[in-house]
Order: structure tokens, then sequence, then C-alpha cells
DNA sequence: GCACTTGTTGTGAGTGATTCATAATAAGGA
DNA sequence: TCCTTATTATGAATCACTCACAACAAGTGC
């Protein structure tokens, strides 16, 4: 038994979750695969699992996400991705023309982006209590998620064409 | 470009499109509820046309959001929410308690992860349509999207009980 | 090692949100 | 008013995901 790492397993149980070979199959996809989503990682794990249905599959990442051990992000107009990644709130750049994610490292470190405080009072469509300082229109903000869209550096240099949406094959 | 001051008529055909009761419609309910989901419109809209499908509420609102007469948010978790507040990328609170949506004026320069790790800042992400140019990571941003999570001023005051995920009816 | 309990997985069906295909309709110009 | 063509209406279909429940297996105790 390859008893290398102490990481998967361990951590699963130090989460108070049984050990299967599903879940240690769908953690090792994803150290490969950062930012995958469920089809994708169900693809990879077919390689050594090939009898894993793909809603087990979505019932893993469903455990692990809820025991912190993975991260999800669900980008606008995408399935949800998943990654291994977690307890740092990073942020993610992500390409407009291929999907492509990539990680972005926030300026602040550890406790970020919770402390928004915009100065002015919010000019919205009538909605303009000017709130308390320190929070966001009242919001006690636990979380900031920053999304940067733009292009990854292959479709920069790709005609104004539309490149195939390609996923982690 | 005062999208505000042009009647929604005026606007539509601005965008080159065909003037339409469904597409006042749309428009005219969005005025009164921000941030509004398809079916929400639906709803709305059938108060005076009550015969208008939810297929057609979704042509309209697709139709006007690549028009730029719409803004579109798609928050995890949530069906995509629409309102007419567009031409400033403005940022998002949104309850995890009930779903409730605010508008959260731009950071730039006040936010920490608008100036991410990486080469570049990012000028003018909030104040000019998102139209900065960027770089991180190699990407060309064009838009940095900010949604802050945590809890509206009434979720605050309620018990650890689950209020009703539901919004303006 | 063997049984037992119970968390997990496998399977199929079901759901919500959205899109597609196509016929019917109506907006806007001639 | 007529005509062209954009737009809407309708139903079916798709995508991503969830649910219900039976079969299974991880971890515990003997
Ligand atoms: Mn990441
Ligand atoms: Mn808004
Ligand atoms: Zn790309
Ligand atoms: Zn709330």
């Amino acid at each position: 038994m390859p008893t290398a790492t102490l990481e998967p397993a361990d951590s699963i149980r130090a989460a108070g979750l049984r050990v299967t070979t599903q879940r240690l199959a769908v953690l090792g996809a994803l150290e490969n695969m950062p930012h995958a989503d469920a089809d994708a990682i169900h693809r990879r794990v077919r390689s050594t699992q090939p009898d894993i249905s793909l809603q087990s599959v979505y019932v893993v990442l469903g455990a692990l996400t809820d025991a912190g051990l993975l991260r999800r992000i669900e980008p606008a107009g995408s399935p949800a991705r998943y990654e291994r990644r977690i307890g740092d709130n990073h942020h993610h750049a992500i390409c407009t023309g291929c999907g492509a994610v990539q990680d972005v490292d926030c300026a602040v470190g550890h406790a970020p982006c919770l402390t928004p405080a915009p100065p002015a009072p919010l000019p919205g469509t009538g909605t303009g209590t000017g709130a308390g300082t320190g929070d966001v229109a009242g919001f006690r903000i636990t979380t900031a998620e920053v999304t940067y869209w733009g292009l990854c550096p292959a479709c920069q240099h790709l005609p104004a064409s539309h490149p195939d949406k390609k996923e982690n094959a």
C-alpha cells in the first residue's frame, strides 16, 4: 500500500468521512486537472474505475465540498468546477473564448476582500439606503468572490473566430 | 448613451430592434424589480399581458441583453437575474440566507481584489463599462466581476433558521 | 477473520432553468 | 395597405444536477 501520501485518505478521514476508492479517485483526478467540471472528472475517474456513474461523482463532489476538502466555483455560463486549492480565497481569470480558468492570487492574502466599504451611498435603482459604514448596504459580508473575464494567451492570438470550448481532454 | 434618459421604446429602436409590447413590458417590469429572474419577470408581465409565455420572456430577455439594454448576472446557485442598470460595471452583494441582491458601487481603489497580485493593475474596470484592460497571468482582462456574499440586514436578525429563499413575489 | 451497522454508491427517474425548432404573428418600410 | 422579415408562441428537447431507494462496503467490535 502506498502510504507515502499522508493527504488524500487522511484528509478524508479527518473530515469524519469514510475513505472510499471513489473519493480517492476524485481527489486524485483533481490533482491533475484543477477547475474541472463534474463531467470531465467523471471521464478521468473512469480510466481507473470504469463503472463509476456520473451521479456518484456528483455525490462524491458534494460530500467533499461540504467537508471543505474541495472548493466549487460556478462561473456564469459554465457548469460548476472543482478544485483542491482551498483555504485561501483566491480568485479566477476565465477566458471568454475557450473557458480556460486560471488562478489569481488575491492581493491581500488570507482573509481577503472582506472590507469593500464603498465610500458613496448606493445610487442603485431606488434603493439608496445609505447603509452603515464598514459593511455593504447593511450586509454582513463573509466572502468576496472575484472573477476576471478576458482572453487567455492562446485565444488572444487567434483571429476573432470561435475557438472551440475545449475542456480538459 | 444616456440610456436612462431614453424612453424604453427609443432605446429599443436605437438598438436596431423592433419595438414590441412584449419588450416594453419586460423593460417596464424590470423598472420596478431590479435583479429579478425570468420567472419573476414573467409573473409581473403577465399582469398586463396574461398570455405571454415564459419562453417568450426568455427570448425577449436574451434579445435585450444581447443588445446591451439589459445586464444579466448569474450568481452561483441562482437562476439568472436581470437589471436595467447598465453601462457601469457595478457589483452585487447577495444574501446567502434569502438571496436578496443589492447593488454595490464598483470599489476600484477601495477593495483590494480589483488590483490583482500579478503585473498590472486593472484600470477603469468599474467606471467604464468594464472596458479597461489589464493583464492577469497572461490574460487580457476586460471585466472584473465582484460578488460579495453575506447576510442581509433582515437575515442577520433572524435566528439560525432558514428564511424562505423567496424574493419579490 | 467474521459479522454488523451505517455511511456510500449505483441506478433510474425527476427537476429546474434554459434552449431549440417551427409555425403563427406583427412591426416597420414601401 | 401590402409585404418582407423580425419576433413571438408553442411544444419538445437539452443541460446540469438532484432525489429516492436498493445494493454495497468501510469501519467497528467480537
Ligand atoms: Mn482556483
Ligand atoms: Mn445591479
Ligand atoms: Zn482561451
Ligand atoms: Zn437575507
